[in-house]
DNA sequence: CGCCAGGGCACCG
DNA sequence: CGGTGCCATGGC
């Protein structure tokens, strides 16, 4: 991989294991809107970048060399060898080696884990749209140019301000969130460097944050790849592939997963999550 | 109309 | 402890 600077965008070469469409469309992240095929404009980080890939060559729109270093290399976890993850995970696995083959291009975001935490309370028994809505409510409520708000923006906010976003039962949660953090009672810049069931139990500190929502902020923004997330669709897949259709139970799952997957189990979550969703498995199942 | 969605809580026995 | 109803909303 490598860039050169071309009018004021950063063109990025000889990517691989990198699919646009798939890392933003694989349900990790939110604030994304589609604008062509393999070009998205993308809302993290504080800021709004427009990226367009075409072949094993990634264009980010605006941006130099020194903020693709200071922010997008490590945002798109763009250093670690996919080649050699999905080799590992799937290897003796015809059923990994399908779900990886489906959707090569997927990659763990390393997200922030304040704006993780949130869309992932209010992700909870709710589907991929309307999350995205109701976060992007809020973002144009109470944010600044359509940026996540940031805890000051929300410190204010009451519980029907978010009810009136739509975000239902989950405003108390919301709500919880924002003033434990407030209050210092939860800290997030001091989970990075605890151990992984730790960070977990602090987490869950917060009404609305059980097992699962802390999983994808632990996954998906302080770098705990070895989480194994499972929301209903993992359930069903795992126990539809590896079960003989035998529905298991979370903790079933959770040690199958261990056992099998180890420090990996986060990718190959997030291989079968996208296989479940968008494969033949999709389209549900008939009565 | 009923079921479902990147669940978790409160309350039960 | 493990199981069960409930929570708001919108799409199908």
């Amino acid at each position: 991989m490598n860039y050169y600077d071309n009018n004021g965008s950063l063109v990025i070469k000889g990517l691989k294991d990198f699919n646009i469409e798939e890392i933003l469309e694989c349900g990790q992240c939110f604030r994304f809107i589609k604008l062509d095929d393999l070009k998205y404009s993308v809302t993290a980080l504080g800021r709004v970048l427009t990226a367009e890939q075409k072949g094993d060559s990634l264009t980010l729109y605006d941006c130099t060399a020194d903020e693709f270093e200071a922010k997008w290399r490590h945002y798109f976890d763009m250093d670690r060898d996919y080649g050699a993850i999905k080799e590992k995970i799937s290897c003796d696995d015809e059923i990994m080696r399908s779900a990886v083959n489906y959707a090569g291009g997927i990659r763990l975001l390393n997200q922030e884990p304040y704006e993780c935490l949130l869309s992932f309370i209010i992700s909870q028994n709710n589907n991929i749209p309307r999350i995205k809505g109701i976060i992007a409510a809020m973002s144009n409520k109470y944010g600044t140019d359509g940026n996540f708000p940031t805890l000051e923006q929300l410190s204010d906010v009451t519980e029907d301000d978010l009810f009136a976003l739509k975000m239902g039962f989950r405003n108390k949660y919301i709500y919880d969130a924002v003033h434990k953090l407030l209050a210092g009672e939860v800290r997030l810049d001091t989970l990075i460097d605890m151990p992984c069931d730790e960070a977990r139990e602090e987490l869950k500190k917060i009404k609305g944050v059980g097992n699962k929502v802390a999983d994808c902020v632990l996954l998906f923004s302080l770098g705990h790849r070895e989480v194994f997330p499972i929301d209903v669709w993992v359930r069903r897949v795992v126990s539809e592939l590896y079960f003989d259709g035998e529905e298991q139970s979370l903790n079933a799952i959770a040690d199958f997963a261990r056992n099998k997957w180890g420090e990996l189990a986060g990718y190959a979550q997030q291989y079968l999550f996208y296989y479940a969703r968008s494969g033949s498995m999709g389209k549900q199942t008939n009565p």
